[in-house]
DNA sequence: GTCTATATTTCGATAGAC
DNA sequence: GTCTATCGAAATATAGAC
């Protein structure tokens, strides 16, 4: 086995931990906010002592910082389905399946968002006034323009946006009420009818078809 | 001034502290969860040594235990307006306004109960056990009737409720979050728009007009 | 980069005088 | 019923040997 260079070697060190502690504080943060969790549970959670995750996230909040933020970067993802499509059908709709699909996958970090915000966003304060505002100013552009070409009813753009985003994450913040109703966990077969659902509902409600 | 007796002068107090311990501790718990909220902060918030939180609830849990409860009770008053109505457009449209008025005025009790939710719901598991589910099969009945009165289009009633209460609690639990795109808080107008656009929208969505 | 031991702070809860 | 003082537990963070 051929020898790395120490940095190398330790840089990779360092990425596997790292992604470790994330995974593991991004479930706890979740299911207990920043002041619930705490660092021993994440650290017994991700298999390494205590002072391990202090070494490579000095402080709790740094720790919380970066899971705020990966979250994110992921959500901005979402929205690029929506942008080359020629009309509401295929723009709103692939957007409804791709935060859906988000809910399903990571329902950890939408409940970490919803703390976040709740929370009256202590630490993605600066996000929302600048990247959230920006990508929702161009969303409102883009329904706007689809209203004028008549493509679907004058709803207002913004409502139309916070119905979009309540709906979707729901079935993740409230999954766990979600599923008590349902009396288990959602299969492929669910999931597959609450998308269906939730797109025919929107759909129809803005007057796409 | 007539001396009452004293066992109903106690009665009074003890009423009047709860209440102010009550609303301290519905903010508090609103912007922190359970386990980021303190005792002292509630304290200093209701203007009482700490101390005395211990008096009238004993531990920490007693008193959110008790703030969960009194918000569960909101809740449920919120759905008599749905249930005499002739069809969806009256009583869908009586539901979503009396919930938008919840998010409006009780916008911490909605966040508590977000939290105690996405929390894995560890205080009021079995009201959403019974309660909750005998609450939501009612419903559930009512919409199917609408549908096969051809009042409304054959939709899902399980992802309707979803998305009633998706919708209207959004405007709550993610408050800071629009109030931020939106500039600043919420006029008597912009919650005017805001439930028509809901009752707009899903109305439309759901073939009611 | 790892890990045990520990310093320091803070929190929930209580004791006990008034 | 009120309030100061404080206990004991638990949390964040660090020191320092390996």
């Amino acid at each position: 086995m051929t020898e790395l260079p120490r940095s190398q070697r330790r840089t990779e060190i360092r990425q596997h931990n790292e992604t470790l502690i994330l995974q593991a504080a991004e479930k706890v943060f979740a299911e207990a906010g920043f002041g619930g969790a705490t660092m021993q549970l994440i650290a017994d959670m991700a298999g390494l002592p205590k002072a391990n995750l202090h070494y490579y996230f000095p402080t709790k909040e740094d720790l919380y910082r970066r899971v705020v933020q990966d979250i994110f970067e992921i959500w901005l993802h979402a929205a690029d389905s929506m942008d080359q499509a020629p009309g509401p059908i295929e723009g709103i709709g692939a957007y409804i399946q791709a935060k859906m699909d988000i809910s399903r996958r990571h329902p950890n970090g939408s409940k970490v968002w919803a703390f976040e915000v709740m929370h009256r966003a202590p630490v993605i304060q600066d996000y929302l006034e600048t990247t959230l505002r920006a990508w929702t100013t161009g969303r409102v552009r883009l329904i706007e323009r689809w209203i004028a070409e008549g493509k679907m009813a004058p709803v207002d753009p913004e409502h139309l946006l916070y119905m979009l985003w309540a709906t979707t994450q729901h079935y993740a913040d409230f999954g766990h009420q979600i599923e008590t109703l349902n009396s288990g966990p959602f299969s492929d077969a669910d999931w597959q009818k609450a998308t269906d659902s939730v797109k025919t509902m929107i759909l129809r409600g803005i007057g796409a078809f």
